[in-house]
RNA sequence: GCUCCCAUCGUCUAGUGGCCUAGGACGCGGCCCUCUCAAGGCUGAAACACGGGUUCGAGUCCCGUUGGGAGCGCCA
């Protein structure tokens, strides 16, 4: 299979969005399978919202995800000359001309012509006019052969793209002098040899237009393949206020990079009834004719449960790494690593669908002044509690080795002393002492981590509170 | 309005004319396990938008309807 070059363009707007993101990620995919280059090149040409620390923004989103470029990033303002100088081409060679028509003029031609019943595309006024360059304020206009058919065999919706007809002559450069998006974008894919754009549905009617210009410039157009958008719940368009979309966010929000890449991944493509895929995975299977035409609904359920997964399967070192931030953000401190800090992490993989709730579920472990939760307090510290507790604490006391295996049999010695009292009816109002929380890891390895001299502190601490609302009747 | 596109369980999807009394996964219900919460095991409910064709046979092909989306900018 010869060598593929394709490309991801985003442009630098504070952040990577999720539907980018599947972009990049799709592209790297295909191009890390077929071999080749991938580029990224910043579209930047919109200076008004472009700014470095918006790029930084963009590329550090790719690099958590682990989706790494093999050229760029290249800045689309740094080809602005190229860009000026294709047009002037376009216009010596009669491909383009000058159009004079103003923005009003233009807005209510079209108007009228949608009220009688036309489509509103540009009527040619201009195009044979001959304006020269001193003909004043003007844009120029690429001449669009109205019998070319602007025809393309899309790798993911087929057989796509319409008469030249129905598109008219679309401006390539603005009042100010300034080459617009569309041009942009096919000179510089092609003067990166990019023979592969992968991109979001969004594009595909812009697509025609495109062709068109590559027609004019006389070149090969590349392989098209338009990927279905990713939609909000009400099936529209995400949008950057009611939907989490921003991958910084999802960082924060504790999800770990193979979960998201996972997630996105089988957003719109599959691999028979296969879930759960490394990068690897991604690599070796992934297929623009495996992705789906209609467009996908994020699911954060989905993204949740594969969270989870992949915190389960974390190596030891990776899972500290990751929870490392959110651990010492729990604690207001620097947590050090040691083997009680990683025994912990293990029991709370299962029980975490996030690194935010694994860091604020190791609360009890990380801090030394832990609260008691009012409803677990109430419900588990009652006066029936009491005896059990103060029953258990000498024998916890005497405990010369503090393990699971030693904390077992001083349970169970407790209880069958109290008449063979259930063990529910003493581990729950131990874990509402120890951890604060009516819920938590098996009593025995949740007593483990936190210590003896933490446990018998806090069993005491629980004692006083159900004497005092004995107390109080 | 015009152009283009899309349509399988709530969601992501498998399905490329017979293997489909439609499979998997998330989520949801039940049961088991059990010191809580999870995890795990078993199990259940849940979909081919509708109407016409084509065909011996249609989720799969064609047309229409309905619903949804994108594009129609001197934005990218």
């Amino acid at each position: 299979m010869s060598l593929i070059r394709t490309r991801f363009a985003p442009s630098p707007t504070g952040f990577l969005h999720i539907g980018g993101a599947r972009t990049a990620l799709f592209n790297w995919a295909l191009t890390r399978k077929q071999g080749g280059a991938f580029v990224l090149r910043v579209e930047d040409t919109d200076l008004e919202r472009s700014t470095r620390e918006s790029e930084e923004a963009v590329l550090d989103g790719l690099r958590w995800l682990g989706i790494d470029w093999d050229e760029g990033p290249l800045r689309q303002t740094d080809n602005a000359d190229r860009h000026k100088a294709v047009v002037e081409q376009l216009l010596s060679e009669g491909k383009a001309y000058r159009c004079v028509c103003t923005k009003e003029e233009l807005e209510a031609r079209r108007d009228a012509d949608i009220k009688a019943g036309g489509k509103g595309i540009y009527d040619g006024r201009c195009r044979e006019a001959a304006h020269g360059a001193d003909c004043g304020d003007h844009t120029v206009r690429l001449r669009v052969d109205a019998e070319a058919s602007l025809r393309w065999d899309d790798l993911v919706f087929g057989p796509s793209g319409q008469d030249a007809s129905e598109i008219g002559d679309g401006i390539i450069r603005r009042t100010d002098g300034t080459p617009l998006y569309h041009l942009a974008v096919v000179v510089d894919d092609i003067d990166m040899q990019i023979s592969h754009v992968i991109r979001g549905a969004d594009h595909h009617s812009n697509t025609p237009f495109q062709l068109a210009l590559y027609r004019a410039l006389g070149a090969e157009p590349p392989t098209f393949g338009h990927v279905p958008l990713i939609v909000a719940e009400s099936g529209r368009k995400l949008s950057k206020r009611k939907d989490p979309v921003s991958i910084q966010q999802f960082k924060a929000d504790g999800f770990l990079p193979d979960a998201m890449v996972n997630w996105l991944v089988r957003l719109g493509w599959s691999h028979g009834d296969q879930e759960i895929f490394s990068r690897d995975e991604i690599v070796e299977h992934f297929g623009l004719d495996h992705v789906g035409r209609a467009g996908a609904q994020a699911d954060l359920q989905k993204l949740e449960w594969l969270s989870q997964h992949y915190i389960k399967e974390a190596s030891a070192d990776a899972l500290y790494e990751a929870v490392n931030p959110f651990i010492d953000a729990v604690a207001g401190r620097n947590v050090d690593r040691d083997a009680n800090l990683d025994r912990t992490l293990d029991l709370l993989r299962e029980r975490s669908n996030t690194l935010v709730e694994m860091a604020e579920k190791a609360r009890f472990v990380l801090c030394d002044d832990i609260e008691i939760d009012a409803g677990a307090a109430k419900k588990h510290l009652r006066p029936v509690a009491l005896e059990p507790l103060e029953a258990l604490i000498p024998s916890l006391e005497a405990l010369d080795e503090w393990s699971e295996a030693s904390l077992e049999p001083a349970f169970e010695a407790t209880c069958k002393a109290l008449d063979d009292l259930k063990l529910g009816k003493l581990a729950q109002p131990v874990r509402v002492c120890v951890t604060g929380t009516g819920a938590s890891p098996g009593i025995y390895e949740t007593l483990e981590v936190v210590g003896q001299t933490r446990t018998i502190a806090r069993l005491r601490a629980g004692v006083d509170v159900i004497k005092a609302r004995i107390a109080e009747g």
